[in-house]
DNA sequence: GATGACACTCGACAGGGTGTTGACTGCTGT
DNA sequence: ACAGCAGTCAACACCCTGTCGAGTGTCATC
């Protein structure tokens, strides 16, 4: 509940690790179980007992692992996340070769690491607003996107690409908020949704528009 | 669970109202006791009991006026959605006049409304992800005022006010869902947000560039 | 080759929430 | 006077969570 946590959620001290691997077996057992369930019902209908058994042990031993079911999300979450940074790599600070395609390749690459993980991120955006936990992770991740999309916008302002206009990380903010309820409905599958084939290119005509005030190129290097 | 539902969730059969009032009574004093608890912790930490003692009966008697809490949720977005929807009145229709002034009228009245029930719209956000009541509820609404908007972007794109681009429809579904997401995160509080002072002009930015590529004033009639 | 320490396991319990049942009360119309 | 129904609740059955305490097997050390 106020452990600084990172990486995980182990429940006992430090200090197992090497040797008798059981331990670590089990835990990546219940981590594979629960995206796995996730993928067949809502994560309020999966109990601990189900992430418990299908990782072969006993309710109280799933508490050895991990001190709640919130907190096996919240490693996903947290794995997931650091996928979706590794994938978007270094785009921003490539800008200038040709604004539109990094952009494009900035939305493509989050919009593919979403979606193989739908069944988690939507968990997730559930869970948000019953756990604590959970709300303060994904608001630290959301804060590191921002002030990266909130840099290489005054970087776009800079150079003389982009207009002055909102202030870069009121937009910064807007244009993410955007993304992620897009996506979620997309995801979700229900009510008003974009079609999944063509939801990059619609947020990216928007991120342009906002971002550019226009829909012609924006000069390159 | 597969009730057509209009208005309210009851749980016993039409035909009591007039007379004997107690009945009414009780339903509007759960209610009211609903948003006010609301107003000071999230809803998952609210029982039915708190309920019941709110409105002076029994956990038993709760189930006499609504099936579930969830129903009781659902009740109150009704009304609430219905708020907005009185509050947008007409604005659409005459957005010729002076497009900028009457798309920002939208976003403010939408803002106000939500804003006065922050607390409510909160929770149902975070109960719609695991309530499928909630979520069609919500669905339907916000399909209404996609078609709106949708029919809107139309014909300022007919009258030559607003230039072609995506799809009416994908741009509507967009901006909406950017507004849901901001006006959430800024008044949750947490996460990055945009100041509730600002929320409305920065939105309106992004409409009207999204709309008519151009923070240019678009002509009036 | 006994001993202690520790990773790991689970049966059994306590507690808190939900939803249902069945009996009861007191109007209200006939 | 009485049938009927809105309205009420104590008590129950159920499910899920989290904890406690008593284990078991495997190490390193003496």
């Amino acid at each position: 509940m106020t452990t600084a946590r990172t990486g995980a959620g182990r429940a006992s001290p430090r200090g197992r690790r090497a040797a008798r691997s059981t331990g670590d077996d089990r835990e990546t057992a219940i981590l594979a179980t629960a995206e796995r369930l996730l993928e067949q019902r809502a994560f309020g209908d999966i109990s601990i007992d189900d992430l418990a058994r299908g990782a072969g042990i006993s309710r109280p031993t799933f508490y050895f692992y991990f001190p709640s079911k919130d907190a096996v999300l919240l490693t996903l979450l947290d794995r997931v996340t650091e996928e979706a940074d590794a994938a978007a790599g270094d785009v921003l600070v490539r800008l200038a070769e040709d604004p539109r395609a990094r952009w494009r390749e900035l939305i493509q690459r989050f919009h593919e690491t979403f979606g193989a993980h739908r069944a988690l991120v939507l968990a997730c955006a559930q869970v948000r607003g019953t756990n604590a936990e959970v709300r303060r992770l994904w608001a630290a991740v959301l804060e590191r996107w921002v002030q990266a999309i909130e840099a290489a916008i005054e970087a776009e302002r800079r150079r003389g690409a982009a207009p002055d206009g909102l202030p870069a990380r009121d937009l910064a903010i807007a244009l993410n908020s955007m993304n992620e309820r897009v996506w979620y409905a997309t995801f979700a599958g229900d009510g008003p949704a974009v079609d999944e084939r063509d939801v990059v290119d619609v947020l990216l005509d928007l991120w342009m528009a906002g971002i550019y005030r226009d829909t012609a190129t924006p000069p390159s290097t």
